[in-house]
RNA sequence: GGCUCCAUGGUCAAGCGGUUAAGACAUCGCCCUUUCACGGCGGUAACACGGGUUCGAUUCCCGUUGGAGUCACCA
């Protein structure tokens, strides 16, 4: 049987990291088997509903290559399904009137005030509410006068007090609940909308999806949605929760994480491979120990049954060591597509940018990392003596001014200002002296650049900034030193 | 608080009765070097605890502890 998965996210906002990975969990294990994902967007919350989200959500998508297989046809293309669109159709009430005959729904028409008088407090300010079944008992004929009367009323899933309610998890094996731990959910909310509840199991049937994947914080209403299965006589989905992941106080991961969203993590210069890379590891793990993949050797290697049962800490350390790595790896083209943007931002005109980019390329981890390695470029900042002082290199400031002095000379008499050129130049007077080359380079690279860490070595930089400019910072380094 | 789930280094994790308990990130040290970085090499660091089962438990079972999730006319 072919698999059939599908991503069914809220249009609540951003998309959240947790949610891609199941999105993308979703998508590997259909394709891995050659399957079908779906998309479709679970807008039954109008209140919650917030705008240009179905965008975020197709454009993460198609960003991150998670491609949907069906849906209504849209600008030749697939469109996703939409729940609010399928209301309409009267699917969800069709279903739940189907329950109410087979006993296993009922009209409520408790309003706020008498379920506010059922919330009890369980602990810390924290309140609960479990539905007394009140409506339950009213006869056929109240229930047709309330209607007649256009009483708002909501359809609720009726669950015997007493027996348990089992369902399957690929992961996590049997779990079984008592009935009684089960609240009497709403189906139909007065709005006449289906709840998530509702419509997810109606669409997961109807759709034919073969394969539940979903975070592990369902797995506490799953038993209801069983018994959904079980009181329509469908059969079950395949199940795979998925551990959370959280933030690093162990806690689910929130808006507050400041990395918690794919746009947040792209804003903060990560490239789109690299997170869906290392999202696919929170939780999986390969046969070997490759941790590079790349989405279609995701697709070839993922076997669900590899998913870990206990949540992962999103540890965003990491994350910018594999896109460090992933930059590494990228062609100059792609780098300087991407990298183009901070250069032009942090590098003022006339300074190469191309070479600077290079310099940079094998030693950012993300592209804003590029700023506070250029900046010296653009002008010389104030720095310490004392970065003149290095023990190994034996260098001191009394050691530096000569050197300087002696360079200043030199170099002022020099023509050919090319790296190559430059660096011959610093090894004859090494050679000349009998001095170690540190001894030259380390003074002359703090007098260039004034910072504690460069990009490139003193005659590179020398290179970058042109004669002029760097004799004005060598010369500006003897001043200092003479102080 | 009820229910449910989880439990190998700081983090991600391999392991699925017998191993010197992998690997990666981070961290530390050394080497290389035009400092740092990059790169190379190496080190520190883990089976939460207590009972079983077994010839033998990190691995299976039970309990304890710890952590998390959930308990809406939100998904």
């Amino acid at each position: 049987m072919k698999i059939r998965t599908r991503y069914a996210p809220s249009p609540t906002g951003k998309m959240h990291v947790g949610n891609l990975r199941t999105a993308l969990y979703e998508f590997l294990i259909a394709k891995h088997e050659g399957g079908d994902f779906m998309l479709r967007i679970e807008d039954t919350d109008q209140e919650r509903f917030v705008e240009g989200a179905i965008d975020i959500i197709n454009r993460t998508l198609e960003k991150t290559g998670l491609y949907h297989d069906e849906g209504p046809d849209k600008d030749g293309g697939y469109g996703p399904y939409v729940q609010s669109e399928r209301v309409k159709t009267g699917i969800y009430m069709k279903y739940a009137k189907e329950l109410i005959d087979k006993g296993e729904a009922y009209y409520c028409f408790c309003d706020k005030e008498r379920l506010a008088t059922l919330k009890t407090e369980v602990v810390e300010g924290k309140e609960i509410s479990v539905y007394d079944k009140h409506c339950l008992s009213l006869s056929k004929e109240e229930i047709d006068a309330n209607l007649a009367a256009g009483k708002p009323f909501v359809i609720r899933q009726n669950i015997p007090n007493e027996g348990t309610t089992t369902f399957k998890d690929e992961l996590y094996g049997d779990i079984t609940v008592d009935n009684a731990e089960l609240d009497d959910m709403i189906l139909i909310k007065s709005d006449g909308y289906p709840t998530y509840n509702f419509a997810n199991v109606v669409d997961d049937h109807t759709m034919n999806i073969t394969h539940v994947v979903r975070g592990n914080e369902y797995i506490s209403s799953s038993p209801k949605y069983q018994r959904l299965y079980d009181a329509f006589g469908w059969e079950s989905p395949v199940y795979i929760h998925l551990p959370l992941i959280t933030d690093e106080t162990h806690k689910k991961l929130s808006k507050r994480s400041g990395h918690s969203s794919f746009e947040d993590l792209i804003d903060q210069g990560f490239v789109t491979e690299a997170i869906v890379n290392f999202i696919a590891l929170l939780g999986w793990s390969p046969e070997d120990n490759r941790e590079i993949f790349s989405l279609e050797e995701l697709i070839k290697e993922f076997d669900y049954h590899r998913i870990s049962k206990s949540p992962a800490v999103f540890d965003i350390v990491k994350l910018r060591w594999m896109n460090g790595e992933y930059i590494k790896a990228m062609d100059d083209d792609k780098f300087f597509e991407m990298a183009g943007p901070y250069l032009d931002k942090y590098l003022k005109p006339g300074l190469d940018r191309n070479k600077i980019g290079r310099m940079v390329k094998t030693r950012i981890e993300v592209f804003p990392d590029i700023e506070e390695l250029v900046d010296f470029f653009n002008e010389l900042p104030e720095y310490d003596p004392e970065m003149y002082v290095h023990k190994k290199m034996k260098t001191t400031k009394e050691s530096s001014l000569p050197v300087l002095k002696d360079m200043a000379g030199i170099l002022e008499k020099q023509e050919d200002w090319s790296n190559d050129a430059l660096y011959a130049k610093l090894l004859e007077y090494v050679a000349e002296h009998e001095y170690k080359n540190g001894y030259v380079m380390w003074p002359l690279r703090t007098a260039v650049s004034g910072k504690q860490m460069t990009p490139a070595g003193a005659t590179e930089i020398m290179e970058v900034l042109g004669k002029e400019e760097s004799l004005k910072r060598i010369r500006a380094g003897i001043e200092l030193l003479e102080k």
